[in-house]
DNA sequence: GATGAATGAGTGTTCATTCAT
DNA sequence: AATGAATGAACACTCATTCAT
């Protein structure tokens, strides 16, 4: 079970599947393309992936993972760190800065894959990955802003409230999709974190402050 | 040409072709359901249309060169008064309040087209619209930063200053994407507008001391 | 619409879908091979045919329907004269073997289409279409039994006179299905008639004797 | 060879193979299904069986062979029995009911098989197995015939003797077959038998009379 | 005795597009 | 201005079968 012969198989399959979801998008990259140029017969594919949106998979999936799990242990760690929070707590930076140089690394160790996620997904099962993630933050973000703003409860949240905070996790996803998409380099990427940084603890500011 | 007949079959055309749309994405959409919704032959819609992608652009093509209009125009006022700009002068939201709204109230006269345009032009030679716009924008907030930073020539902005306005500029539009795709009515979204305002003052700021 | 073109094409395509229909049955015809033989691409094909179903329907569908309206006349015209029936009544069996030689000859005008249709439909929406007949017939006879019987309502036969009439409904088909495919010719079909006429005459008389 | 894990394995395919034959007939089934419910690979499957068909014919081998006994042991006996015929002979009905039951008996011990081989053999070398039945039940047939007309020899019957003998050894065999699909125990057709007899042996003599 | 990998031809179906009329 | 017929390539996917190990 599982000998070189079928591993280089699997490997050549996705790496020719990649290069096809890259050229084409999910939707428009062609089976037969991927076979071809990975020298093995459809059957062979079939053999190995169940489908079109299983071979996706095949591509994205470990990295998916990896990214899930990182973000997991953020968001329980955070969530540990609120519990201590008092209004004269120093808000403390240096851990969410650390996590997103851990994530930036992330991404562009699987640049490719996470590309491929972002932008060539639609058509696949993953199409709403990044909005998943983002609906996923916000149920976090909601947590921190409550804390930060002495609410007892979530259900203290006005209407207003939801929707800035809605959009603040979302823009928070969109930074690290902007690193990824627009810098050619994991090193360029950490250069610009901190800038960001500066604009969305503005922006968290400027939200607090004024509602 | 142009009588009264070929006028409704093309309206029927493009509410058909809209319909679709919206349902299955450019990509899937198929001509052949347009042309059977719309009670009309394959042929007729070819009379019409170049291809697909000019049926496309038929649907979504008014509601983009509005907007393109309204954002040239507020760019080249915006020009205008930056000119008249000196260190003391107190920035003038409100001018940039009234734009934001003209555009809101735009996109939701029009909310399924834009939406078509945001989220289901992939495949078609729109696709990269969103960004164009914002790669648009980005050319403004570079003049718009350069003077609120003294400088002289775009030239002295270094590689970060460029990549945070970029980003700024990509944001700008995301939060009116926000907005169209995540309230239901314009009214709504007019609502939410000041606190996202909020934000990305409170961002722009944060960007300016830190750089 | 429809001019000679079209109709041609169609011809050319239930011809070829005939012939391969019968050489292979409907599952394992092929559609390229009765395109190719058609002379004509499948695009075509699928212009005139919804999809295989479809094209075995266009096949078979009139002479089944056909035979559909001989059997439904029959039934009604044979239900009047039930009423009339007393126990006195000489069977009259003229009638009935008038509509068994309609039948007979209409089979023999579409021999190729009811052999289609017998023995070649499994896969298609028509293969339970003999069994479909044959239930039909099943509710006819038992009106007819019942009346022999002197019942006076269907819900004084036993299980036994459903079974035994059941059969007898679907023995009544079989025999036109043996006709169809042990006769080389209308003529040697209506020649044998008689004899199976005598046979299940027979039948009835020992069922009814003995129930 | 045949050792206990192999026996095991043959019938954790025979039983997989027949549940999925009984579900999609010969043709439709998948030997990766058949597989993958015996937990077993399709290689192991092509060590026990040289192909569909042998697999198939694994599964309703055993019964039909049976099944083949039964007759061949009645014909013989029957055959015996004619020789001593004459004219005054009190036709014996007694043995005939008896092969029947036994044969029904037989039919529901082995029903999933048998209803395979009469409605879902269709593309395997079987699926003319009852027409083959009934041919030979048809050579058998006319010897009776023959015996009760008087016959000295076979060459005396006349295309019309031969059509209905014919048809009268296939409704024979569709008795059978009918008590098989539509009783759901033994139980219930060893009480239909009666019935049907009825309806034979009246159909028989109605034949006889009028030939 | 059995595995797991691979074959390669085949399936029905859909597509945007064209063009003579 | 519009029809209706036709193209032909492409699609994802399934199949029974083979064979080295």
């Amino acid at each position: 079970m599982g000998n070189d012969n079928s591993k280089e198989t699997i490997e050549k399959l996705l790496q020719s599947a990649k290069k096809e979801f890259i050229e084409k998008g999910y939707m428009k990259a062609s089976l037969r393309n991927i076979c071809k140029e990975a020298g093995v017969t459809t059957g062979a594919l079939y053999f190995f992936f169940k489908d079109k949106d299983d071979l996706f998979r095949g591509v994205v999936g470990g990295p998916l993972r990896e990214l899930y799990a990182i973000l997991e242990t953020h968001i329980l760690e955070e969530l540990e760190e609120l519990k201590r929070y008092t209004p004269d707590t120093e808000v403390n930076l240096e851990d969410d800065k650390a996590v997103a140089i851990q994530v930036v690394k992330l991404l562009f160790r699987y640049k490719e894959e996470y590309e491929l996620l972002i932008t060539k997904a639609q058509g696949s099962s993953l199409e709403n990955v990044v909005d998943e993630i983002a609906d996923q933050m916000n149920i976090h973000y909601s947590d921190v802003f409550c804390t930060m703003k002495g609410y007892k409860s979530k259900k203290q949240m006005t209407k207003e409230d939801k929707f800035i905070v809605h959009w603040m996790a979302h823009d928070q996803v969109d930074i690290f999709i902007h690193l990824l998409t627009h810098c050619k380099s994991e090193k360029e990427a950490l250069r610009q974190i901190r800038a960001l940084f500066g604009y969305i603890i503005g922006g968290w500011y400027g939200v607090i402050k004024s509602s």
